[in-house]
DNA sequence: TATTTTTTTGATCAAATGGACAATTATTTA
DNA sequence: TAAATAATTGTCCATTTGATCAAAAAAATA
């Protein structure tokens, strides 16, 4: 059965479904999408190329695979910024959190640092929706704590900028 | 006569290298190394992928080549922070020259941050040598003004790279 | 202009790589 | 345990791509 349904799944695909992905991810982030082969990606993880093919249907599945988990979870520090709570500790929250992330998720930080830089090859659509929508999102709430005078008047695009930049180097 | 000395350069020579770095630096810069193909340059410049090959030995020359002019160049507003200036008036026309860099120069910027990014895969030697003399240099220098308490006590290493990291993505 | 040197290109190659597929093996289910 | 389904793999293919080379064309030089 090549269509493999969410509703059932064999727990051996869950098992080499992840195991897939984590290899994926160690090759994607050393060499990128074009530098990283399914010869590589299946030395990885100890499969073949072929028994890879019938997880995935291309190497681009994969790859986009990959990045949509990975974005999820990459933007959620952003996402968590709360209007309730105090404008300083909300922003410094999310400064340490993603200062762990990158500094403890390497790899993934390197493969969305590229995405980004690179204009997201094959995921302008999922970047574009998900990750624009959330930074518009706080931008306005940056906006509202501006003007109730609650942090200093700058940029909160430059401001969201500055923080993912500095943090995501390190 | 394969050998290319770089004494006499034909007027040809000159002309047709200097058009394959420019084209080089754009897909490069978008596609990056391995994404890069020598078709796509020859096709960027007008010329035919042998005779590209007639003045590069190979594709990852053109990229060193590429590279080591585009360092030189980029490192240079660092190494501009003068012992003799007033600190503050130095850094921050440090930060502004750079500012104007990303901004004018994106392929540049592009290519250059992910060089970084991914370890420099083929200039690591001249990234290594040349990059870290200079920031220790720096280094060094930040450390003496914060002992003079000319600036503020801070991390001279942190300074440094978070200027690069903010003015690297604009 | 004749000769030499440089430049250009068409044809071609070998290696790498993404992917297809039928046959085989393992696992699940009836 | 027999049948059905899922998982695995060896083999093969087509395309891409970096690189070669000999021959032709262009340019420089004597």
């Amino acid at each position: 059965m090549k269509e493999i349904t969410q509703t059932k799944q064999t727990r051996i695909q869950r098992e080499k479904r992840l195991l897939i992905q984590k290899a994926a991810l160690e090759v994607f982030s050393e060499f990128g999408l074009r530098g990283a082969t399914l010869d590589k990606i299946a030395q990885t993880c100890g499969l073949t190329k072929p028994n890879i093919l019938y997880y995935y249907a291309s190497k681009d599945e994969i790859y986009t695979e990959v990045l949509k988990s990975l974005l999820e979870e990459w933007i959620r520090p952003l996402k968590d910024i709360s209007e309730q709570g105090d404008p300083l500790t909300e922003i410094l929250q999310y400064v340490q959190k993603k200062l762990i992330m990158s500094k403890t998720r390497k790899q993934e930080s390197k493969l969305f640092a590229t995405e980004i830089l690179h204009g997201a090859p094959l995921t302008q659509n999922i970047l574009a929706g998900s990750l624009k929508e959330t930074v518009d999102e706080k931008v306005k709430l940056f906006d509202k704590w501006i003007s109730e005078e609650k942090i200093a008047p700058v940029d909160p695009y430059h401001l969201i900028f500055s923080i993912w930049s500095m943090t995501q180097h390190y």
